[in-house]
DNA sequence: GATGAATGAGCGTTCATTCAT
DNA sequence: AATGAATGAACGCTCATTCAT
C-alpha cells in the first residue's frame, strides 16, 4: 500500500467516524457537510476528494458503522456454546452493542429511512446487503437451534428480523422514555416474550 | 354549520390529504410547502390560510392521519368477543389497516423521528399522546386477557409495545421485499409468534 | 349629496383613521391592508373600493391627518394678537397638538420618506403641497413680525423651515430618551433659542 | 495580516459600501439582499458568509458610514481654533460632509426610525451610541464656548440636538427643492440663526 | 491534495392585490 | 357594495456543490 493510499484510508475513517458522530448529535436531518468537515477537522471541499456527493459519503458512514458493530456481534458470540446459549448470548450483546454506540444509532432507530431508498439506488442496495448479512447471521443462529431440537420448528427468517425488532424496538421504547430499566431486564424481558411468547 | 364552514373543512381535509400522499411519495423530508400545494392544486400561499407553518401543517396531518386508523380500529374490535379474541381480531385488522394505508404508513415507519422530537414542542406532545393512546388501547386488551386467565402475568404495557413492533416489523420487513406472502400469513405469524413464543 | 355618497364618505373616514391608528401601533412598515381593515372592522376587499392601492391609501392618510392638524391650529393661532405671540402661540399650540397625536405623529417624524417619494408621483407631490401650505402659514407669521419690527429682516420661508425642524426636533429627542421634562419646558427653550440664539 | 484577511476586508468594504449605496437608491425598506449582492457584483449567498443577516449587514453599513463621516469631523476640527472657531469651523464642514454623502445621508435623514429601535436590540443600541458620541461631540464645543464667555448659559445637551437639527433639516429643505442656493450659504444661514437668533 | 470563498437553487413565509360569490 | 379566500411574486436565509488558488 502507497503512502497516499494509507493517508486516503485515514482520512476516509476519520471522516466516517465524524460524519457518525454529527449524526449521533444533530441526526440525519441535521448532518450538514459543514458540520461534519468541522468535526474532522477538515475543509469543506476536502470532503469532495473522498466522496462524491453528501449522500455517499452519510451512507457510507453508517454501512461502515453497522459492519463494525457487526463484526463486533461475530467476535463474541462465535464461540462454542450451543446454538440456543449462543442465541441468548446475542441478543444480551447486541443490546449492549447498541446501547454503548448510543447516539449514533438513537439517530439510526429513529430514521430508518435510508434502509428505504429506492431499491436500484447503488447505496441503498449496499445498506440493504449489510442489513440482510445481519440478518442471515441471526437466521443462522435460529435455525441451529431449531435442528438441535430447542426451538419449535419455525421460519429462521422471520423469525430473526422479529428479534431484531423487538430489540431495537425495546430500544425506540426507552427513546420514548417509557421505561428506565437497566437494560440487562429489557434484554431478559424481550428474551421471555421471544422465547416463551404471552400465552399461559 | 354556515357554507363557509364546509369549505374550510373540505379544504383543510383536501390539504391533510395532499399532505399525507405528499409524505408518502417523498418522506417526510421532502415534503414541502410546495409539493403539497402543488398536490392540492392550490397555491402556496393559501396553505398558510389554513395552518400558521409548515410543521403545524405536517403535524395535523399525521396526527389526524392515525387518529383515523385508530378510531376505525376501535369499530372493529369493541365488540363483546373475549379479550383474546380481541387481541387476535386487533391483529389482524391492524395488518389490514395499514397495508390499505401503504405510502403514508410507509413513512411513518420509517421516520419514528417525528415522535421523538424534543419534548415540550406541543406538536410532538399530542402526536404522542395519540401515540400513547393506541398503546394504551392495545395495554388494557392484554391486561384484560390476563386478567381472564389467558396470558401468563406479563408486563402489558411492555407487552404491547412490543407487540406493536412486531405489527410494524412485519411491514417493514414486506417494505424490504423480504416476503411477498399475502398479509393475512404474516398477521398469524405475528400472532403465534407473540402468542407461544418459539421455544419448542 | 346621495346616500351613497354619504357612506362613502363615512368610509373612506373611517379607513383614514384606521390606517392612522396602525401606522401610529406598528410604524410605516408595519402597517398593512389586513391590519387597517381589521382596524377599521372591515374585510380586506372592502378597502381596494375606495382606495386603489396601499399607497393611496396611506399617503391619504398621512395628508389628511396633517391637514387636520393643521386646520386646527389655524384655528388657534388666527386671533386679533401680535406677530410675535402669535408666532409663541403657534409653537406653544403646534408642541401640544404634536404631543396629543403622539403614535402617529412620532411614526411621521421617524418615516419621513414619504415626504420624499419621487416628486412627479402624484401623491408625494399633493404630500409635498401640504406641508409647503403649512411652511407658508409660518412664513405668514415671520413676515408680519418682521413687518412689525419685531425680528430681523430674515428669510421667512427658510427660517419657516427650521423653526418646524427645531420643534419637530425636539420631539425627536424627547423619543430617543434625551429629556422628559415636560413639553411645555421644550416649547419655551425653542422659542428662545429660535428668537434669541446663542450667542451671549 | 494574512492575504485571507485582506480580501475579507476588501469584500467586507465592498458589501458595506455596496450596502449604502442600495440605501441611498431604495431607501432602508428596499435594502434587500438580492439588490445589495447585485450592487455588490456577488452573489446572494455570499453575503452571509461576511454577515449574519440582513440587519447586521445593513446596521453595519449604517454604523460604518457615519462613523467615517464622524472621524473625517474630528480631523477637520481639532485644531488650535478658539470654542466659537471650532463651533463655525464644524457646522462648515458638516454641511460639506453631508452633502458629498448624498444619497446615502439623504436615507438616513429620511428613516430616522433605524435610531429608534426597540433599546436592548444590540445592533439599534450601537447606532444610538454612536449617535450620541456625535452628540456629545457637538455639546463638548458648545460647553467650551460657553466657558469661554462666548455663547450665553445655555443647555450644551439641548442645543447640540437643535444645531444638529438645524443642520440636517436645512439639507432635507434642500431636498424638497425648496433652494438651490450653494451649500455653504445655507451653513452661514444656519449658523447665524442658530448664533443670534431671529429677534431684532 | 487541500482549502474555503463563492455560488445559486431551493425553502418557508408574508402580503398586496384580485375576483367569484 | 362587501366579502375574504385565493393568488403568486418577493423576501431572508441555508447549504450542497464547485473551483481558483
Amino acid at each position: 500500500m502507497t503512502k497516499e493510499e494509507i493517508v486516503k484510508e485515514f482520512r476516509v475513517r476519520e471522516l466516517l467516524e465524524a460524519s457518525r458522530r454529527v449524526i449521533g448529535k444533530y441526526g440525519f436531518q441535521g448532518a450538514t457537510i459543514d458540520r461534519v468537515a468541522d468535526e474532522a477537522k477538515v475543509a469543506k471541499g476536502t470532503v469532495y476528494i473522498y466522496f462524491n456527493n453528501k449522500d455517499e459519503l452519510l451512507y457510507a458512514a453508517v454501512i461502515d458503522g453497522i459492519r463494525t458493530m457487526l463484526s463486533q456481534l461475530r467476535q463474541v458470540i462465535e464461540t462454542s456454546l450451543s446454538a440456543l446459549e449462543r442465541l441468548k448470548a446475542f441478543v444480551r450483546e447486541q443490546f449492549r452493542l447498541l446501547h454503548s454506540n448510543q447516539d449514533f444509532v438513537k439517530a439510526l432507530l429513529l430514521e430508518s429511512s435510508l434502509i428505504t431508498a429506492p431499491p436500484g439506488d447503488p447505496h441503498a442496495d449496499e445498506l440493504r446487503r449489510v442489513f440482510f448479512s445481519y440478518l442471515d447471521f441471526i437466521a443462522t443462529v435460529l435455525r441451529a437451534a431449531v435442528e438441535a431440537g430447542d426451538l419449535r420448528a419455525i421460519d429462521p427468517q422471520f423469525c430473526a428480523f422479529m428479534l431484531d425488532e423487538l430489540i431495537t424496538g425495546s430500544l425506540r421504547r426507552r427513546m420514548f422514555g417509557l421505561t428506565s430499566n437497566p437494560i440487562e431486564e429489557d434484554a431478559e424481558a424481550v428474551l421471555e416474550l421471544f422465547l416463551k411468547g404471552v400465552l399461559a
